[in-house]
Order: C-alpha cells, then sequence, then structure tokens
DNA sequence: TCTTCGATTGTCT
DNA sequence: GACAATCGAAGAA
C-alpha cells in the first residue's frame, strides 16, 4: 500500500501540453481532496480549456496581474479564484511553464469522502453535489488557501490521480459556458470537454 | 418544468 | 465604481 499512492498521482509532464489535451484528458481522472485525516473526490466529467493571452475569456487575456499570476507559473498546480462574490473555482495549471493557461474543473463525480460531501451540501440531493465549478468546491472545502498548491505532489492536500480511461465516443464537446461577453470567435470555441455521468462509473463504485 | 433574478465581495479600470 | 469562468430560490406557465 505504501508507496502506491504517489505512482498514482499524474506527473507534470501531463500537465506540460497543449491546455486542450489536458482539458480532455482529466475527464475521469481522480480528484482527491485530503481534509484533516480522511480524503474526499471523485472522477472529473467536465472540464474547460482557457488558453493564453489571446482568449478573450481567458483571465490572462489583459495581462498578468496579481490574481492571475499562478497561470503564468508551473504546470501542475492549482489556481484557485474568487467569482460572483460567492464563489470559489477551480483550475489546474496547464502548458508551459510561463505560459498563462489552465483548465477549468466544472463538475465531478464523487466516489469517496461521502459523508464529507454531505455534511458540506446540506439539503442537497446526490446528482447535484458537484455538477458544477462552484458546487464542487464547496462539496470538498476548496477555497483560495489552496490556490498554488502543486497538484503533483503527495503530500498536497489537493491531488489528481489516475482514474478510468473515457473512450473518446462517450466525450461530448462544445462551446464553453459562462462567458456570456466575451467576443467571437472566443465564444464559441470547442474548449469544453464533458462525458455523462456513466454507468462504468457507477459499477465501479 | 422552465425561466428570471437576487445574492455578495475581490479585483481591476 | 463596475463587473465577474455561478448557484439556487422564487415565480410563472
Amino acid at each position: 500500500m505504501p508507496g502506491s499512492i504517489e505512482s498514482l498521482i499524474l506527473p507534470r509532464n501531463f500537465y506540460r501540453r497543449p491546455v486542450q489535451t489536458v482539458a480532455r484528458e482529466l475527464l475521469g481522472k481522480r480528484l482527491v481532496r485530503q481534509i484533516g485525516n480522511q480524503s474526499a473526490g471523485g472522477y472529473i466529467t467536465e472540464a474547460e480549456a482557457y488558453d493564453g493571452e489571446n482568449d478573450q475569456a481567458c483571465h490572462a487575456h489583459s495581462g498578468k496581474t496579481q490574481r492571475n499570476a499562478m497561470m503564468y507559473g508551473e504546470a501542475g498546480r492549482a489556481y484557485v479564484y474568487f467569482t460572483y462574490g460567492m464563489h470559489w473555482m477551480l483550475n489546474c495549471v496547464s502548458a508551459d511553464d510561463g505560459y498563462p493557461a489552465a483548465v477549468l474543473i466544472r463538475a465531478i463525480y464523487p466516489v469517496e469522502g461521502i459523508n464529507i460531501i454531505k455534511k458540506n451540501r446540506p439539503g442537497v440531493r446526490e446528482p447535484l453535489w458537484c455538477n458544477g465549478p462552484a458546487k464542487l468546491t464547496k462539496a470538498l472545502e476548496i477555497s483560495g488557501d489552496l490556490n498554488g498548491i502543486d497538484l503533483c505532489d503527495p503530500g498536497s492536500s489537493l491531488r489528481i490521480e489516475e482514474g478510468i480511461e473515457i473512450p473518446d465516443k462517450d466525450i461530448q464537446i462544445s462551446a464553453r459556458v459562462g462567458i456570456q461577453s466575451t467576443p467571437e470567435p472566443w465564444l464559441s470555441m470547442p474548449w469544453r470537454f464533458f462525458t455523462e455521468v456513466p454507468e462504468n462509473l457507477k459499477k465501479k463504485v
């Protein structure tokens, strides 16, 4: 058992590829949040790519600021930011180190630490626990103090591990959502990747 | 069931 | 001072 956890963690080179590729391949991977001596998490089912300063929907489009500085950093780290006055968003910094690109994790299918997730999502029914970017951060107690955490470090309280294979035929692609004020062509870029909560995931639980 | 709208605060201009 | 990579309650059909 010892050592096996480390080998499951995605290596930094996984993130050092075009963000669209990283977003696609993050589907089915396992997001793990360590809370005290418990862990909670699940399989990623939805992700979006944000690609550099040219991408008008990307936070880096108007240059480097204090908020988005993390996106310019090392691939494989978390970029966590606050929006709408009440919501945290979780991103994985991707592409080359120093190039501002990140993948927004929009949804997961929880399989671990259900008691923790239930506690954090009172009064909410199962399918709605983590099916939105702000929902999953709340369910997993992710907030600004995790900004910049290394997702490749087995000692981190937030990491991404190997999960299950999602075949191409089960993956759907669309334009990104929640960026209504973004001009074309960025508005229509097919950089959102998602999958139905699949039968093979359910069997595995 | 579907659509509209209010909440609430950090960050940038 | 305006706005934001959203959620979920409330009201309409």
